[in-house]
Formats: structure tokens, sequence, C-alpha cells
DNA sequence: TAATTAAATGAACGTTCGTTCTTTTAAATA
DNA sequence: TATTTAAAAGAACGAACGTTCATTTAATTA
């Protein structure tokens, strides 16, 4: 036999990306073969090359798409209006709903960089750099408004970031906490931990 | 050729797990073959299995030995007669320390959990569960001292877990702060973001 | 000193890997 | 409708994989 009765080209293209990712994700770029993933999809493992070059082009795009999602949908949201503290709840509400819904995006792009060769690395790398951006200059920000007291806002952006990557290694949505406690949770540590004071607020 | 002079079956048991240290930090296991680790001794491929029973061996006693050092060079802290702030304190100081120093184990004992079987994972997750709890007490002592005031203890140990972890996906020996900085920092943040209030300290 | 054990070599095992190629058939185009 | 292009199957490629084995030599033991 050969080419299927309905098959489409940007459709397999979309369901081999779809089946890649928690493959990946479980196992590891290096341990998972084109055959898992052509099986998964329920296609011969040359029909793959139709629609990618090579293995590795999986990958990036998969990086790459993940990346431009997060930054894209975190620009949309259009944070500019709101006072840097405002920004920050706003920002680890995003990031944590992004890591429950997305986990695998998350932990994959975090983890393979190493996988990549050196052109796709510095891609997926810059956009990666431009996502922490964010955080540094919300933290900056706020250190300049007054209202953020850190000792230095680039470590302070990387344990912020490294917290909320941390969430996902750890969550299960059967677990005892809801999103929404999660999320009051870590907006109330990260905000302490910049050293935010509530105006008018003694308590805390 | 065959056994060579001045061979000794225990320091080569050791030089194996040297050398294949940095390999599967960089490359994760999967990308690293018994080849390569041969290569990097300076042995034959064959001669790694007088050893280890097999690849998986190699990877099993890395996050072992790591696993049982970390808790154990913390254990011999002994950091029982401090409060819990100087306590979480020395926890920071110290696994940042741990992890400028030996970040490849850091890391692989993080990362290459999946690629354990069903019973060596058990085995490892078992030893990192441990690890984690002593922040987990920490916090707790800290909450019924009333020197913390955190919204939940399991959620705080895991926040400051995985802000530490990060370090080493950043850090620079030759880098913008030293050490002791990086620790200053982390300590000031940490403690911030579990809620500590310096006693007698109106300012932060 | 003789016999045994330990630690290495180097070749070989069957399997699986990423990738390519030819062929077949469906869909799109002229 | 005839032709071309797209998308699949399936076989095949050489290379690399983890592992085993016979063999050789050094170190240890009897």
């Amino acid at each position: 036999m050969a080419r299927i009765k309905g098959s489409d080209g940007r459709r397999t293209a979309e369901r081999i990306l779809r089946e890649a990712l928690p493959l990946i994700a479980q196992r590891g770029y290096s341990a998972v073969s084109m055959r898992m993933i052509a099986g998964a999809v329920g296609v011969n493992v040359g029909a793959i090359y139709n629609h990618f070059a090579n293995k590795q082009q999986i990958l990036v795009r998969l990086m790459s798409d993940h990346m431009d999602g997060l930054q894209g949908s975190w620009d949309a949201l259009d944070a500019s209006d709101l006072n840097p503290a405002e920004q920050l709840e706003q920002f680890v509400r995003y990031h944590i709903g992004y890591n429950i819904v997305r986990g695998d995006d998350v932990f994959i792009s975090f983890m393979e960089l190493r996988s990549l060769e050196p052109r796709s690395h510095r891609l997926i790398e810059g956009k990666r750099r431009a996502y922490e951006d964010v955080v540094r200059k919300i933290i900056r920000d706020g250190e300049e408004s007054g209202i953020f007291d850190v000792e230095d806002a680039h470590v302070a952006a990387m344990s912020v970031l490294g917290s909320l990557i941390g969430v996902n290694t750890w969550y299960r949505a059967k677990g005892r906490l809801t999103q929404a406690q999660i999320e009051d949770f870590y907006v109330a540590m990260t905000l302490r931990s910049v050293g935010y004071i509530h105006q008018g607020d003694s308590d805390v």
C-alpha cells in the first residue's frame, strides 16, 4: 500500500509533533526513536521524512513553537498598565498555568537544550533569554520604583523562574491542592522573596 | 594484549564513574554509549563489564552515591542546635555550595530519574524525598515556632528547592558574582519568601 | 613455585538506530 | 481527462548500540 485515503500533509506533521511531545518529555530526546514516534502516529517510519528533514528538526519545532507560544501569549496579556507587583503576580499565575497545561513543552525546552546542534541551540537559547528578560524587567522596574527590594535583579529573576519551573516536577492534577491554591501560594512567596511590602499594610 | 601492569579493579571502577559523570550530565544518559565511557577512561568496552553488570548500574551508582553524599554531609553539619531561620540559611549555603562543586551530580540526579528502571527508580526517589524532607521539616519547625509565615510548608519547600536547583543552570565560575555573593542573595530571598521577620528589626 | 583469580583485550553477537530509496496510490493541477 | 505532485508503505543501508565471549597476562593465593 501507499498513500492513504484522506491523508493530509499538514495534519500528519501536526500529529507527529503531538505524539513526539510526550514521548520526548518522558524518555528524553535520545531515548526516543523515529520508529516509536511513527508507531504512536500510526504511520511508517519513512513517512515522517515527508514532513521533517530529520529527527533533530522535530525537536527544534517542538521547542521553537513552545517558546513562541509562551512568549506570545504572555505578550498578548499586555500587563504594561499594571504596577510591577501586579505584573509579577500576573506572571506567576500565567507561568504556573502554562506549566500545568503544557508541562511537557516546558520540561523539554528546559531539558533538551543540550540535544540541539549549535545553530538550533542559539535559536532556542535566544528565545529563552527573551522570556527570562520579562521577569528581569519586572523586577528591575519594581526596584526602581521602590516597591521591591532585592540584592540583585538577575539572581532574583533566576530564583523566581527556577522555583516556577519546579512546579511541574511535583504537581499532579489529582493532588491535594487546586491550581488556584498553588498560584496563590506562589504569588505570595514570590512577592515576599523580592521584598515587596504591601502599602498601608504593616502586617507582612 | 590483556591485563595491564598495575591495573586495579577498584580504581578502574572509580575512573569509570568519574568519566561517566560529566558525559551523562552534558549529553544525557541515553546519548552516552558504553564505548564513549570506555574511551574516556582509556579502556576497552568489554572491560567495563568487569566492574558493572550493565550500563544502568553505572547510572544507579552515580545517583545513589550522590544522594548519599548530599544527605550525609548535610547530616554531618548537624544544624539541630540552630533555630529554623539559621538552619534554613545554613541549608541554602550548603546546597548552593554543593551545586557549584558537584553540579553534574545534582543535575543527573534531578534529570535522569526517568532513565531508571522501576526498582532503582524507587531507591533514588526515596533518597530524594528524604532530602526534600530536610527542607520541609525546617519550614514546619519555623512555622510552629512562629518565626516563619507560609501558606503551605510543602509548596514552600518545593519552591525553595526549585530555586536552588536552578542555580547550576546559570552559574558560571567566571561570572559576575562570587559564590559568597550568590549565597548571600539566595539566603536573603529564601528567608523573605518563607515570611521570616528579623526580630527587633522593623526594616524588612 | 604452581594454581587460581582478576583485569584487561579484541572480536563478535544480534538488535536497533537514523536515514534513504523505490514503489504505490491519492489528491491537485493543467 | 491526463499529468503532475504529495503522502504513504516497506525494504534496505551502513553505522552504532549494549552485551558476551574466548583469550591473554598480571596479581594473588595455596
